[in-house]
RNA sequence: CGGGGUGUAGCGCAGCUUGGUAGCGCACCUGAAUGGGGUUCAGGUGGUCGUCGGUUCGAAUCCGACCACCCCGACCA
């Protein structure tokens, strides 16, 4: 490819709206083009890589044995409501009507239509297991798209669904999915690490994350130094620093006055937060619910809808909150009525704790579970933080962010169930098909390959997703000399089966630096008189600050020698 | 949906307070000299000032409504 005739104009200055070191790259190479928020166009350069990475991705897949397919983003909105999923997607599901009037969904996702083809292709145990994959356009309107290609509304992305008819084959096709996904990363040259997920409103159980560790990610992770797991905030268990316990004293009501929030109450009574109750009342499917938790700890609302079977949750408005009964700033769960308490096991773990005593003013001291209140449910439902310790191996735990760039998922029955999907066993019984599900977002691993892979200057591709190989850097292409072998050259390393991007440009020297270092292509080869003066011409990776002479008939090999012939794979 | 911000040439911005013929840098075109890390000089092209409405002799500028985009939060298979 010649530069000259490349659409996609790179730009030198930084466009304003990029806030991540992605999304400016893709702009300033010329990569990527916004149509709407959360809409792009994918120009010749990022097909190019795209392209790769789907090959990589298609290569893997195909080695697990799944079957690649394609299915439509155009769906009937009654298989959506069959499933169950139609409510609990909400907004974020883009619905139209056609001619007649019928109601259609452009699919976010496509477990209801590969569950339905299932259900169409499968009648026996005999007919599984099988995996079935495509790499399709999915439509999502998020509330919020952000950071150029890391969260948009349209986007493609690789899509596995596994069948089984029992659990262990389920969890060999899984571990075999987890295995595909890592070869597809490192292939890709992108660090990853694999959490704990939670599997988000779908339901299931397994789930796994691979992410991206990078201060822009999305996604709080905890990790533990210990034995290198991690989970995902959503998701994650740990075990919280206990408050020393002391013999149970006599419950009183003391005079706290303006001090309300769990800071100004411990700074006003001397004691640490792990000596406190702090209570947040929520919104739960139509219920204002009163939630418990230790006074330093913090509600995960994930895993409180989980332990509640939740689909709607938010915290209660004021309103909501006064005609439970309760005084903000001092709600209490001693005495409650009519009012569903759930609390976090924390609570069980002091003793004497300071609590509002739902009177305007006043606390009460030496609260103790369960001798001053209940609760109805008492589980984990507290968030895990930096500091706590680990339950696995016992070390300190610690935060990290990242960047979600796949997601595997042990999805059960949850959706065939629904659908209708089920298979006859041996005795002749019907069972609803067990499945998994597996996605990786291609347009995200490649904002997360340059936002892992970059300098100052620009990009550095991995040799495997680069759009091309070789950038073939000429200096001063006015002269004929020059020109004569740098066409040369070009053909040359094309017939050798290089993807070479040719700057034929009649550009100074810095300017032909610049561009190429932006564009991140792995070898650069210079052409210019100094060199050729002795017969050489200097090639340098994009990584490494120095070039090397190289002699023009020894070229050849040592490109060979420095890229190996598998970058084809 | 809540909070904040922006909208003027392809990109980055100034002008708006105090209304009076729309500017700068980059990019682009022409010419010349240069040229090993965004070189220099000269000349030039390009804008319904987000949209609609109002005030006014006159609106990029003042007022109102709407729209779009960005950031934080909520949300996120």
């Amino acid at each position: 490819m010649r530069i000259s005739q490349l659409f996609g104009k790179r730009l030198r200055e930084i466009p304003s709206e990029a806030d991540t070191e992605s999304h400016r790259l893709l702009l300033r190479t010329g990569m990527i083009s916004q149509l709407a928020a959360g809409v792009y166009s994918y120009m010749p350069l990022a097909l190019k890589t795209l392209r790769k990475i789907e090959n990589i991705v298609r290569d893997e897949m195909n080695h697990t044995r799944a079957q690649e397919i394609l299915m439509p983003t155009l769906q009937p909105v009654e298989l959506w409501q069959k499933s169950g999923r139609f409510i609990p997607m909400g907004e974020t599901l883009f619905c139209l009507k056609d001619r007649k009037e019928r109601n259609l969904v452009l699919g976010p996702t496509h477990e209801e239509v590969v569950t339905d083809l299932a259900k169409r292709n499968v009648q026996s145990y005999r007919d599984l297991p099988f995996t079935l994959y495509q790499i399709q356009t999915k439509m999502r309107d998020e509330p919020r798209p952000r950071g150029g290609l890391i969260r948009v509304r349209e986007f493609t992305m690789k899509d596995a669904y596994s069948f089984h008819a029992n659990e262990t084959e389920l969890d060999a096709t899984y571990l075999q999915m987890v295995q595909a996904y890592k070869n597809v990363y490192r292939r890709c040259g992108l660090p990853v690490i694999m959490i704990e997920a939670d599997s988000g409103a779908i339901g299931g159980k397994d789930s796994q994350e691979f992410m991206a560790v990078t201060e822009i990610g999305e996604d709080e992770i905890i990790v533990c130094d210990g034995c290198n797991n991690g989970a995902n905030v959503e998701k994650a268990v740990s075990i919280k620093p206990k408050p020393d316990c002391q013999p149970l004293l006599e419950l009183e009501e003391i005079q706290t006055y303006e001090h309300e929030s769990i800071e100004q109450l411990t700074s006003f009574l001397r004691i640490s937060a792990n000596q406190t109750l702090k209570a947040v009342l929520y919104h739960i499917d139509g219920e204002v619910i009163f939630v418990v938790v230790r006074g330093d700890l913090d509600v995960n609302e994930i895993k409180l809808k989980k332990v509640l079977n939740s689909s709607n949750l938010r915290l209660a408005s004021d309103d909501e909150v006064k005609n439970a009964g309760i005084i903000a700033g001092s709600a209490s769960p001693i005495g409650l009525r009519d009012i569903r308490i759930v609390a976090d096991e924390s609570i069980a773990s002091g003793t004497n704790y300071v609590v509002g005593a739902n009177k305007k003013g006043y606390h009460f001291k030496n609260a103790n579970y369960p001798r001053d209140f209940q609760a109805e449910v008492i589980a984990d439902i507290a968030k895990a933080k930096a500091g706590d310790t680990c339950h696995i191996c016992g070390g300190t735990l610690r935060t990290i962010r990242g960047m979600e760039v796949g997601h595997v998922f042990k999805l059960g029955i949850s959706i065939s169930e629904k659908i209708e999907a089920s298979y006859a066993d041996e005795n002749g019984e019907l069972h609803p098909i067990i499945m998994g599900c597996y996605g990786i977002g291609i347009g995200r691993l490649m904002a997360a390959i340059i936002e892992l892979n970059h300098d100052d200057k620009g990009i550095i591709w991995p040799l495997n997703v680069a759009p091309f190989q070789i950038y073939l850097c000429p200096l001063f292409m006015d002269n004929p000399v020059i020109k004569e072998k740098a066409e040369c050259l070009y053909n040359e390393l094309i017939d050798s089966g290089y993807e070479v991007l040719f700057d034929d440009r009649t550009e100074s020297p810095g300017v032909k630096f610049n561009d190429a270092d932006l564009l991140g292509i792995p070898l650069r080869i210079t052409i210019s008189p100094r060199s050729l003066e002795k017969g050489s011409a200097e090639i340098k990776l994009r990584q490494q600050a120095k070039s090397e002479l190289v002699a023009l008939e020894d070229i050849l090999t040592r490109i060979k020698a420095l890229l190996g012939d598998t970058f084809l794979a």
